[in-house]
Order: structure tokens, then sequence, then C-alpha cells
DNA sequence: ATTAGGG
DNA sequence: CCCTAAT
């Protein structure tokens, strides 16, 4: 299978398709329509005109709702264009199924803007000089190639950029932020051929998307320059096209514009880069004030941030319409279906009837890959980045795969509930339905280790830190060594957990390379109100294994049970996710485990051994700490 | 950043 | 595992 980078991998858009459009109520007040005028004007004419007056305001968007005019004409040149036998009545003009609005909503908010823009420039280029009739034929002829051309490229296009929300600078900040903020983000997709078919213009949205390196996260802030921030070209805003367009469209210059439909990223690069740099930096520098621990826990969780910086426009009035027709071209396949309107902002609007009647109908655009571990020496080339992550995919991958399914941000487990028990068919809920992919636990290790009883990393890693580490005073250094050869042959570890393939690979990690999830065109999907919750992603759960309970409970036998930081470094260094916190609660656990029955236990067995240990070493250092405090107090005693 | 403890 | 209060 072959993978490419996509800034939204994370996120499965839920989308019902018998949801109503925006009630033109709260589509909010427009500005009066500019007149257009001549119905005998050629409909690419016309179709320009509406174009230039549509690039000349931007909340034009929305006043050509509610201009009768406007849809009369639009109306009539969708009429023309048929009749004319257009090349792209399909397209650009829809099949025909939806009504004005949606035509509308279609033809103001995505590529058909750049074509209309095209189509301005050659009319007044043309008005200018011989006239429309004079250069017809090959004019009309470009120019329907050229709108057959965008249009094929929209929905595909759209859906690859994800930008549907930015017109309005706060959000393209939110957005910059998603982008840069995280340490490093790599997504995938499944890579469709879908841009070799197209045009030129999609092609450029493809070389866009190549990784990027931005060293100034880190930079900046905690000075780890060991990860980068990675990004796409491709997830440029919106308004870089509009921006783009509006200055083509006075430059009178068709050519000009088509090398700049073409050249994409490079406007983008040069445009729009600064300004998320900008920015970016002064919201790193607040976050990085903090701890790289809180900074961590912050990207962890980022996407949930970012949603709520306004990427739902359900409050925003201008920007509903984008929010409506994101939902006209943004997914392929949920492409036919869009006469039915679909939006952010009707969620609420709608009763939400929970009936088994209806059917649950799911977009699902893309998964979430929780976690992977990347090690890649900081010269390496951006080359050698992508190929580690692609077989870091392909590892998780050809380890086997389960999907998970989200709701409201909570896991649902049970796989015998039916959709309407487990409330996926209560529309206001299925806005906050996800999927994710994980890494399948029953599926067996990869060759490469499955008949090895090879010390695998946290054994490799518990030797380096008993080397590492002198010994404290209180143990014996012998006993230390031997203790680590023997754990280093009780190697269950890796054979139990699916993702050994990648364990190996953080042994001594300077590079955590966390797939987040930044959500892109999916962000105007979800609502605002549960999002937060929603996109609150658990850790991943990762049972501790024999080897790993052993080497905890040696190291708080010798160090005892207050100091947990110490133990991680002593025993769990270089594994980087357990953190202080996890040990000391696992200890907890153990101590609980150790204490119930046998047959109250779950999960993988301790040995009793273990477990024994695990009571004395608690009980001795629970009888230090007692007596150090004794000592420190002594008169809160007597009382 | 760590520790301790409840959930 | 998560979340927090208290260090």
């Amino acid at each position: 299978m072959v993978f490419q980078k996509k800034l939204d991998v994370g996120f499965i858009g839920c989308q019902i398709p018998t949801m109503p459009r925006f009630p033109r109520s709260a589509r909010g007040k427009r500005s009066p329509p500019k007149k257009v005028e001549n119905n005998q004007m050629h409909p690419f004419d016309l179709l320009a005109t509406v174009a230039g007056e549509l690039l000349e305001k931007r909340e034009s968007t929305c006043s050509l709702y509610e201009t009768k005019e406007r849809t009369n004409h639009v109306n009539t040149i969708k009429q023309k264009h048929l009749d004319n036998g257009s090349p792209s009545k399909s397209d650009v003009f829809d099949q025909g199924s939806c009504d004005e609005g949606s035509f509308v909503a279609r033809f103001v908010s995505h590529e058909e803007r750049r074509a209309a823009s095209a189509l301005a420039l050659v009319k007044s280029d043309v008005s200018e000089k011989d006239g429309f009739a004079g250069k017809s034929a090959q004019s009309i002829g470009i120019l329907k190639c050229e709108l057959q051309k965008l249009k094929a490229t929209v929905s595909l296009k759209n859906d690859r950029i994800g930008i549907h929300n930015l017109e309005d600078p706060m959000n393209l900040d939110s957005k910059a932020i998603a982008l840069v903020s995280s340490d490093s983000s790599v997504e995938l997709t499944p890579s469709v051929d879908y841009h070799s078919a197209h045009s030129s213009s999609f092609q450029s949205v493809k070389d866009g998307a190549e990784l990027v390196v931005d060293k100034d996260d880190d930079e900046n802030s905690s000075g780890r320059t060991h990860n980068c921030a990675l990004y796409s070209k491709a997830f440029k805003p919106h308004c870089t096209v509009e921006r783009r367009v509006r200055k083509m469209t006075t430059s009178n210059y068709w050519k000009a514009d088509r090398e700049a439909m073409i050249n994409d990223g490079e406007i983008w690069n040069r445009e729009i880069k600064p300004v998320l740099h900008s920015r970016k930096l002064s919201y790193t520098r607040q976050r990085t004030q903090r701890s790289s621990f809180k900074r961590k826990k912050l990207l962890e969780r980022f996407s949930s941030s970012a949603s709520n910086e306004g990427f739902c426009s359900r409050d925003v009035p201008d920007s509903l319409v984008k929010c409506d027709t994101k939902f006209d071209s943004s997914d392929p396949h949920a492409h036919l279906n869009d006469a039915q309107g679909r939006s952010c902002s009707t969620t609420d609007q709608r009763l939400s009837y929970e009936s088994a009647d209806h059917p649950v109908k799911l977009s699902i655009k893309s998964f979430r890959v929780p976690e992977l571990f990347i090690e890649i020496p900081a010269n390496a080339t951006v080359g050698s980045l992508k190929r580690t992550v692609m077989e870091a995919v392909t590892a998780v991958l050809s380890g086997g795969l389960r999907v998970g399914v989200l709701l409201q941000g909570k896991k649902i487990r049970d796989d015998n509930k039916t959709l309407v028990q487990a409330g996926i068919s209560n529309t206001d809920k299925l806005d906050n339905l996800g999927f994710t992919l994980e890494p399948n636990p029953n599926r067996a290790p990869p060759p490469h280790n499955s008949n090895s009883r090879e010390p695998e990393s946290p054994n490799k890693i518990l030797s380096h830190a008993d080397q590492a580490t002198p010994d404290t005073i209180t143990q014996p250094p012998p006993n230390t060594t031997a203790n680590c050869t023997e754990s280093d042959h009780d190697s269950v570890h890796s054979h139990a957990n699916p993702s050994s393939s990648v364990d190996q690979m953080y042994d001594n990690s300077k590079a955590l390379v966390p797939i987040l999830a930044v959500k892109s065109d999916a962000l105007s999907v979800i609502p605002l109100r549960n999002s937060r919750r929603s996109e609150m992603v658990r850790r991943i759960r990762r049972p501790f294994s024999v080897s790993e309970v052993e080497a905890l409970v040696q190291a708080v036998e010798k160090l005892g049970t207050g100091r947990w930081r110490d133990v991680k470094l002593k025993a769990f260094d270089s594994v980087k996710h357990r953190t202080y916190v996890d040990l000391k609660d696992k200890w907890k656990t153990l101590v609980h485990t150790a204490r119930i029955s046998p047959q109250q236990r779950r999960g993988e067995p301790v040995p009793q051994n273990l477990l024994d240990r695990v009571l004395s070493a608690h009980a001795y250092w629970c009888q230090q700490q007692a007596k150090s405090t004794r000592l420190a107090e002594p008169y809160l005693l007597p009382a």
C-alpha cells in the first residue's frame, strides 16, 4: 500500500445526508448586491461578471444567497450553458439536482472561483480588443477546458487541502498554530492516484504536499532541535487562493492567472508562510514558556484546542456558507448527495431523532494513527525521513490493525451494541463519531523477532541504565548486574506487544514523532461544544509486561516508593511512553494486585514471587517513610 | 517538574 | 490511564 503525506489523517467526518441546508435566516445580513445586467450576455461573460463581483467583495459569497437577481442570472447561465452543450455541464453547473443556492455556493466557494476569475480575465481582455466574437473559438475552448479541469479537481483538491474555513484571519491563525505547534506531525493518507488524471493545477497541490521541515519550532523553545515539525504546504489556507485570484483579477492577464494557479505552492510559500510564521512564533513562545512536559501534553491534545479556535463556523454567520459549501465538494464520495445539503449549523436545529429505521450514513475520510516512534539521525535527509516514516507505518500496518470507534471521544468497546444503543444513530452525536486504527494486540509480532528470545528494548534499556547510573550506596553492584541479566532472559514484553516492531526504534530514540491528527477540513464538520472532549485522546494502553514489572520492582526495592523520577531514570529512562506517573500508578496497582486473591487478578499474570517482592518492598519503604516522618515531626505524634 | 492520591 | 492539588 502506498501512502502519501497529508495533514489530516486522523479525522473521520460523519455526515448526515438528510441534513437540510442552512435556513435563510441563519445566513445573516448581506449587503445589497451589485446589479448584474444584461441577460443577453454570453454565459461565460455572465459567469465572469458574477465572478468578478464575487471577487470584489469577500462577503459577496453570502450576498449571492440573498439575491434573487443573481439567482436568476445563475439560472440563465446554467440554462444557456446546458443548451450550448457545455462539456462541463455536469461539473460547474452541477448535476442539475441542486438548487440555485447550492449552485452558487459551489460556484463561489471553490476552484470555480478561479475558473470564474479566469473567465473574468478573458472577458475583460476580449472586450477591450476584438470583442467576444473575435476570439471566441480559441478562448472558449481554453475556458471550457479550464473550467472542466478546475472543476474536476475541486472536490479532490479541496479535500486534500483541507482548507474551507480560513478566510477569516483568526481561522488562519488557528490553523497556522495547528500546523506548527506540534513537535512533529506526519500524517498519512492513501495515495489514490487521482491527480494524474487531472490538471496541472492539481499537480501543484500534490507537489506542494512535500514534507517541510520547520526548525523554528524547537529552536525557539526547548532547544530540542531533533524534533522537527512537519507540515504540508498544501495545507494552505483558502485565503491564499482568494488573495491570488483577486490580485490576478485586476491584472487582466489570463496567462498570468493560469500560471498562478499552477504555482500554487510557490505562492503559498511566499505569501502566506511568513504570516504563519510570525503567528506561530508568538504562539509557541507563549506555550513553550512552560515545560516540555506540559508542551508535550498540549500537543497530544492539540487537535482539540485547534478545533475550538474558530473552525466551526456555527456561530459565525459569515462562515456559514463556507461551512455549507464545504460539504459540496470536499468529499468526493458524498458529492453526489450534496443536493440534500449538510452543514454543521443545522445539526442543532435538527431535532435529533433516533430511529432504527433511519440508516446511519457515515463518511470516513481518514483514520487516526495513534502513535509512531521513529528514530532518525538529525543529519538525515528528508527523503530518508519519509522512508523511515513509511517503514514505521508499514510495520504497524503489517502488524495487524483493528478499528476503534469513538463516540464523543469515548471508545465504544461493546461490539454487540447496535448503533442505536451506542448512540451512533443520534444525529447530535454523529458529529463526534470517529474511527481509529489501532495495533491489533492479538496479532503475531513481525517475523524477525518472533522466534528469538533476544532481549528487547526494555531490558536493553535496563542494562544501559544500570551501567550508566552508579549504584546507590544502599545496594551491592553485583546484585544489580545479575538481576539485569536475569531480566534479559525474561523478555516477554516485545512478544506480547504488537508494537514491538516499533519498540526497537525508540530504544535510544532521540526523535519522537507522534502522529497527530491536525484536523483540517474536517474541522468545520465538528461541532464545537463537545469537540474539546471528543478529541481528548487517551494514550494508548500499554500493559506492563512481566519484564517491565520486574524492572520496576527492582528499582523500587532499591530506591523506594517516593522517588518515582529516579525510578524512571533508572529503569525506564529510554522508554518514552512510561512516565514516572505511570510507574507510580503501576506500583500502586501492583501492590493492590499482590493483596487480592489470584482469582481476582486480571491481565497477564504477574509471577507470585514478584508480587511478594512488591509487598515486602512496599512494606519496607512505607515503614521507612513513617520513620523519617516521625523524626521530622516528633511533636505531631503524641496527639 | 515531581509527588501523592483520588477517579 | 487521567486529573489535580500541593510541593
